[in-house]
DNA sequence: CTATTTTGATATGGTCCATAACAATTATCA
DNA sequence: TGATAATTGTTATGGACCATATCAAAATAG
């Protein structure tokens, strides 16, 4: 997000002249698609976390738990594998939220290497506040803002680059 | 808690009692924005790298060298700040910009304390290079993947959301 | 002139992301 | 069967980014 952005523009330019602030040029970066996807990200992801303030979950997090939902018993490799998470950086992701209680790991008696994920119930109950508070306010945010066809086809696009690109 | 380890038991797979893989299930998350998005991000980014990868740019020091060619003169605080980029961490960026004779810090004679940043010669060259690669490999991609229609409503769409958000 | 602000810079810590390596366990196959 | 290879979760580690506090030099305000 554009942080602390606007309020340092000023200053330099002709010492004392006039005070004309010329404003910069973006040029061609206004155009350009990964500089629009990322500062779009970013906004994307403080208001989900702004949104999402008072059950403390981050973007990854509400992913984990909604895979966990949809697919309990998958071990810690498969889980990771599908966020793109890696491996090794999963445990402590893990780790967070078993922690918290929202998730437990179950050794597996097929194979005692593995671990079966499951939701708890209170990361069960947490997931479907969840859901409502991105439902209610975050993407319902995006609907007023770009209309509800717009947003749909935003989203197919972005899944479509995800995808085939 | 042991229904779903049962549940988690019957559907691990042994993967070779029955070669029945089954897939990880999405789930809402193909819908949410921030997923999409942040996929799109990565994608695009990792494509931008592959095809700047004979010019050794990184999105944010191609946006530096565009941001320095339309604005020459700026100092680093203006500079950094429409980038979102803060002063203390543009310093490191710089220097490697300028150790590559990209661009240069000129102090300013009306003050002191700031430096002027134009591109270089060879700056303005790889610049140059960078934009033609940009539009023939990156961009142009893009184009084929969505049509010029689509993929300029998509710009226009990322840009309101970075913008009014 | 003194006090405050601004600029570039350093130091530092946090969060991700990526790789190597390891013990325990399981799978392969000669 | 038994030796070898592969897999799972894990630790350790390093790099890339991001954010804050702080500083000296210089400029500005009062």
């Amino acid at each position: 997000m554009t942080r602390a952005a606007n309020e340092a523009a000023k200053a330099q330019r002709p010492a004392r002249k006039e005070a004309e602030d010329v404003p910069i040029e973006l040029g061609e970066l206004s155009e350009l698609i990964g500089y629009t996807l990322k500062r779009a990200q970013l906004k994307i992801f403080e208001d989900f976390l702004r949104c999402m303030a008072p059950l403390q979950l981050t973007p990854a997090q509400f992913s984990v738990l909604l895979l966990l939902d949809r697919n309990p018993g998958r071990n810690q490799t498969e889980i990771a594998s599908t966020l793109g998470i890696l491996r090794p950086n999963f445990v402590a992701m893990l780790d967070g939220l078993e922690s918290r209680d929202l998730c437990a790991r179950i050794r597996s008696v097929n194979d005692r290497r593995s671990h079966h994920l499951v939701l708890t119930d209170k990361g069960k109950a947490v997931l479907a506040r969840a859901k409502k508070l991105v439902a209610a306010k975050h993407e319902a945010r995006l609907n007023d803002l770009l209309g509800a066809d717009n947003r749909a086809a935003l989203v197919a696009m972005l899944a479509k680059i995800a995808d085939e690109f």
